[in-house]
DNA sequence: TTGTCATTTCGCTGTATGGCGAAATACGGC
DNA sequence: GCCGTATTTCGCCATACAGCGAAATGACAA
């Protein structure tokens, strides 16, 4: 239950899917949905707390990844359901192409801008 | 997301896998979660706008059962994960062993005893 | 047609949740 | 230690939604 409430919001669910391709820093992820840091943030615990991601801590930046292989199976096939079913969202496809342009800049300046709002 | 927002009540879910070993009237389903039978309607017309029930009239009652075989391959995929994710759930096995007993009962006293609550 | 009964729709209430900004926390650099 | 920065937690507001009962709808029976 915590999983399916969990994929219930769509920005949860375009987040899971940002992170297919590798990991991602909190502010990245923060820039490319263009909420704010703390929505953000409670967003990416409550995918952590249903185990559908795993995070990673490096200096002063948390990076958020999906889980590993040996996650329980209900998490990884809960992962490639959504993989499968909203793979042609458009809203999924317009992230893919912002997430581009997001990784083409240096977090660090990322980061900096947002804590400058 | 259709599926997924229907897919994050507890009370849908279990309704859901009430529904695997036939289909169950209105009445039914109600008395299996003690809810009112305009709550449990709501809920069911929730999961039959994602798809994820087909309903059937048979003169005043409405049967609801789970999609048939030709569903598309995401609803499918959806109904099994949500089967083998809670097929342990303490509540879906108390499900279980009341819609036993509701089984047992005649339809038509069900309803007749919930319309006049 | 009138009545009865199963189901749905409507109007309402209380709670849950997404959103934000401000304050708190955690961590590297000075 | 103290400052700057990334992230989280907290307090608040607006909206979404589950729940109910009452009224509306639809369908058989008399």
């Amino acid at each position: 239950m915590n999983i399916t409430k969990a994929l219930a919001d769509e920005n949860r669910v375009r987040a899971l899917l940002a992170l297919r391709k590798g990991e991602l820093c909190v502010c990245q992820i923060t820039e490319l949905f263009g909420l704010a840091p703390s929505t953000m943030s409670k967003h990416l615990s409550i995918l952590f707390q249903a185990g559908l991601v795993a995070s990673r801590k490096e200096g002063r930046w948390i990076y958020y990844q999906l889980p590993a292989k040996d996650a329980p199976v209900v998490v990884r096939e809960a992962l490639d359901w959504i993989k499968k079913a909203l793979a042609d969202n458009p809203h999924v496809l317009a992230d893919n192409q912002r997430l581009k342009k997001v990784l083409k800049q240096d977090p660090a300046e990322l980061c900096k801008r947002q804590c400058g709002k």
